[in-house]
DNA sequence: ACAGTTGGTTTATTATACGAACCAACGGTT
DNA sequence: AACCGTTGGTTCGTATAATAAACCAACTGT
C-alpha cells in the first residue's frame, strides 16, 4: 500500500457514530505512527478532505468531498434517482426501503426511507455500512458481480452480527446460487434480528450488479400472504432503477423473474 | 506539496464539462510524470475515489466520495437543508436560486433551482465553481469570512469572465466593504453576462461566513422595483439557513438587515 | 508533584516516489 | 505496408521524501 492509499484509509476512520476523531485517537486506530498520521492528516486539510473544528483539533471531513460526489453524481447519477424510487417502495410496501451502492467489499447505503404505515419500523443510520454476507441487499449484488469478489468476501473471516449471520462459505454460496436463480435475495436476521429483509440488484451498462434496493420488515409482519407483494415491489423498482441508470440486466433475467413473480 | 496532497489535486481536473480522463490527458494537465501520474491514479483507484470506465481506460471519480459525502452530510448537514431553501427563494421570487458552499479560494454550487414563471431563466451547471470575485456569492461570503482569504484572493490574479467582472483588488475592496455595509451583495454581469445576482451569506457555530444563498435573474427583469423584493428574500433564507445548520449571523448582523430592508 | 492525557515537532535513516526512456497496441494517412 | 501520432502501461537507477522514536509543552485529574 503506498503512502497516498495509506493516507486515504485514515478517512475511513470517519463513521457514523464517530464523526469527528483527534490525532492521537487517530493514530490508535489506524496503528500508524504519530508523526505520519500528522503529516498525512495536515496533507488532506490542505486539499480539503478534512477540516479541523474550530474550539477541539479533532478532525473531521472537510468540504472538497461535497464538491467531488456532486461531480460524481453529475458523471453518474445514482443518489437522484434511487431517492424516489427507495420513497416510493417504502410507501408502496409500508416498510422501510433502502438503496445501497457496491464500495469495494462493502455496501454503503446512499439511502432510506421509512413508512408510517405501522407504529414500529426497521431503522437505518446514514451511510450505514453493509456487509454482503450478511444482508439481502449484500446477496442480491454478490449473485450478479464479477465472481472474483465472491471470492474475495468468502475466503475472508466473516464477521457475526447476529446468531443467525450465516459465515460458512458452502452455506453462503448456496444462498448466493439461490438468488441467482430467483433473482431476488431473501435474509432472515442475517444484520439485524428479527428483520427480514427482501433486495433486488441494480445492473451497470456491462450487466454487472453495482447496487442494490430493498425493503426490510419486522418478522412478524411477514408472511406467505405478503411476501410475493414485497418481492414484486422490490424487483419492480430494481427494474425500473436499473433502467432509469442506463444499466442492463442480464440476458433473460427480467423474462426469468417475471415468470417467478407471477 | 506532499504526495498525498499531489496526488488528491488530480481530482480537481474532474470537472462537470470533463467527468472522465484518461491517463495521457491528465499527465498533460497536471503537468505532472506520466508515470508518477499513473502510480497515483492507480492508488486512487485501489481506495476507490476514482474507477475506471469498462470500455475505455479512462478515470472518472469512484464511489468512495459518495459515502464520504455522506458521512460529511450527516455530521455537518448543509446540502439537505439548503435544497429546500433553494427550492422555496427559487419559487418565491420567480428566478434561479442557488447555494453554494466556500471550498478553498471558491464557491462549489451545491444546489440550484429553477423557476417557471419565465419563458427564460439563468442557467446553472451541476457541481459548478463559482470564483469569489467575480459573483454576488462571492462577495457575501468575502464581507463576513477570515480577512486572510480576502488577501489571499485579492492578491492573485483574477480571471475576467465577462467586460464587466471586476478585478482590480481596491475596487473589490470597495465592494466587499459595501457588502459588509449592507449585509447583502449584488454583482451585475460579473460572471455571465446580462445576469443580475443578489446573494447573502450563511454563517457558522463562530460567526464567519462558509456559503451563500443567492438569487440570478436576468438583468432586464431587475428594477427598482422589484429589487428590494429580491434582496428581502435572499435575506430571509440566508437567515434561516444559518439558523437551521447551527450557525449564528455576526452580533448585530440580523439587526442591520432588519432597518436597511424595511 | 505526579501520571497520563492531548496536539504537535524534531531527527537521522532508509524506504519509496520519481522521471526519462521504453514498450506494445491502436487508428489514420499516404 | 511503412509511417506517424496517439493511447495505456512498464522499467530501473537515483535522489527525494516518508518514516518512527524520542521529545516538547499544555492540560486534567489525583
Amino acid at each position: 500500500m503506498g503512502t497516498v492509499a495509506k493516507a486515504l484509509s485514515l478517512l475511513n476512520y470517519f463513521t457514523a457514530d464517530r464523526p469527528e476523531i483527534g490525532l492521537s485517537e487517530l493514530t490508535r486506530l489506524s496503528g500508524m505512527n504519530k508523526a505520519t498520521v500528522y503529516r498525512m492528516m495536515t496533507e488532506l486539510q490542505e486539499s480539503r478532505f478534512v477540516e479541523q473544528t474550530d474550539g477541539a483539533k479533532s478532525y473531521r471531513l472537510g468540504t472538497a468531498v461535497l464538491r467531488l460526489s456532486s461531480l460524481r453524481e453529475a458523471a453518474v447519477p445514482l443518489r437522484e434517482t434511487s431517492k424516489r424510487a427507495v420513497r416510493e417502495l417504502a410507501t408502496k410496501t409500508g416498510e422501510t426501503a433502502h438503496f445501497s451502492i457496491l464500495d469495494g467489499a462493502q455496501l454503503a447505503t446512499m439511502n432510506y426511507a421509512y413508512s408510517s404505515d405501522h407504529g414500529t419500523c426497521v431503522m437505518m443510520d446514514d451511510a450505514m455500512e453493509l456487509p454482503l454476507h450478511a444482508t439481502s441487499s449484500g446477496l442480491a449484488v454478490l449473485a450478479f458481480c464479477d465472481p472474483a469478489l465472491v471470492d474475495q468476501v468468502l475466503t475472508k473471516k466473516l464477521d457475526v452480527r447476529t446468531p443467525f449471520t450465516v459465515v460458512d462459505p458452502t452455506r453462503l454460496r448456496g444462498m448466493i446460487q439461490n438468488t441467482r436463480d430467483t433473482g431476488i435475495a431473501e435474509y432472515v436476521s442475517g444484520f439485524e434480528s428479527d428483520v427480514h429483509s427482501f433486495a433486488a440488484p441494480i445492473f451497470n451498462d456491462a450487466r454487472v450488479a453495482i447496487a442494490a434496493i430493498a425493503v426490510a420488515a419486522p418478522i412478524n409482519r411477514v408472511s406467505s400472504e405478503n411476501a410475493p407483494v414485497f418481492r414484486r415491489a422490490v424487483f419492480d423498482a430494481a427494474h425500473a432503477l436499473t433502467h432509469a441508470t442506463g444499466g442492463f440486466p442480464p440476458v433473460g433475467y427480467d423474462l426469468k423473474l417475471e415468470k417467478a413473480l407471477v
